[in-house]
DNA sequence: TAACTCAAGATTGTCGACAATCTTGAAAGA
DNA sequence: TCTTTCAAGATTGTCGACAATCTTGAGTTA
């Protein structure tokens, strides 16, 4: 099956995995402007497949392009972060619902095995580095795996993926009560082995929610004003 | 302000649009190979704006890709179809909750009025064309506006909505019981009204999740197995 | 007869060059 | 001195051609 590595992944599609990480831990700032030419010097690369990585940024919303003018990196907006958050609240409560449905067993004891790392991990380091960032990603991409539902994975895990990434790379979000967040995600397990989709899914609102608030209230960002100057 | 009629749109935009309608509708059928010379001939383009067009039916996911092989319309299947009623009820709940919140009066208005061309519409028409098809998909987009979250707007508006006109076009999925649906809508505006989202929430997700399982009664789909061959 | 090999054709991926558009800086005029 | 105009430069959009890969069909062999 995965035996053979396939390096028939094209040009344009090994670049741009290349340029999403360059964007996201922040290698290429925010607001700056692509210049086409030198960034196809930079990776090798003609202007050709260049373009088709960067519509592919574009996609993923990385990138903003206008015609004529040229692309630039988005630059993050706590508005926008608030957004995504409701974004997050409303799929991956659904997610968590069907996962309390559809999930299997041994996905389910996996993923009681990762908490335990991440206690470890909280415990060890004061929770500052893994747990923080990569290591919640995990557990939540994992709740969305269990939904068995690819739309939901698609827009998740490709889509929205990589700017949450980006948030907690430039932002340095993350739960900032790395022992609450615990918690929670052990009720959120708890939810889901019993099989019970209403509380999985309420259960995993209250915890993205609360995360939205939590930065709303640090940040003093109202809630109801729609603040253009981030 | 918006008195040029910028046509420096770029060619590749301008025949992604022309595909987008002709794969929507099924001028272009699904599952059909598309060879990018002959598109490139049809559209009296170069194959260069037609891959970077392509790049982008990708990303609307209405065709898919793979490396030295070729691109090929979606096919669309039940399950697929099942998904998305289940992304559209996570992510239209919120909305509808969001625009209990911030929509503004003249919105809401403007929403009463559509509604009652949507009566007038059915009742003239026994329900068929017009509500059946964009009308409804009308009153749906409003309230994601209505939401002012422009991720919400972005992930409802541009990414699923092909999608969802294709599955209308091709499958004459509509809600069948167009004077119930209307009803429906006619409370969900109610609640927005009375500035009510949980109440508003609530009811587009009934809304939404009515729709799914009338299609999945009608179609005799299992909803807990995961239909291969849809 | 069935399975394997391989070569011809077609298709996609990549490249470099030209044309259209935008940005800039300086020069001319008020 | 400030504003306007315009031309040079740079950047993006578009095109045609070449190289790499995949698909196909015929031919050969067990």
């Amino acid at each position: 099956m995965s035996e053979s590595p396939i390096e028939s992944r094209t040009l344009a599609d090994k670049v741009c995995e290349q340029i999403v990480t360059a964007i996201v831990v922040g290698d290429i700032p925010p607001g700056q402007k692509i210049s086409e030419p030198e960034l196809a010097r930079t990776y090798g690369i003609s202007r050709g497949p260049l373009r088709e990585a960067m519509r592919r940024l574009e996609g993923l919303r990385l990138i903003e392009r206008k015609p004529h003018v040229g692309a630039r990196v988005v630059k993050l907006s706590i508005k926008e972060l608030i957004e995504i958050y409701r974004v997050r609240e409303a799929l991956e409560g659904m997610a968590c619902r069907m996962a309390a449905e559809f999930m299997t067993e041994q996905e389910i004891d996996a993923l009681r095995t990762l908490l335990d790392e991440h206690e470890r991990s909280v415990e060890q380091l004061d929770g500052r580095s893994y747990f923080q960032k990569e290591g919640d990603l995990d557990f939540h991409y994992r709740i969305v795996q269990g939904s068995k539902n690819e739309k939901l994975l698609e827009l998740l895990g490709s889509d929205l993926y990589h700017l949450v990434r980006m948030y907690r790379y430039q932002f340095s979000v993350s739960s900032s009560r790395p022992k609450r967040a615990l918690k929670e995600h052990r009720q959120i397990v708890d939810a889901i082995e019993a099989r019970d989709p209403e509380l999985a899914e309420m259960l995993m609102r209250r915890h993205i929610s609360a995360a939205r608030k939590n930065i709303e209230a640090k940040l003093d960002v109202a809630p109801h004003r729609e603040g253009k100057h981030g």
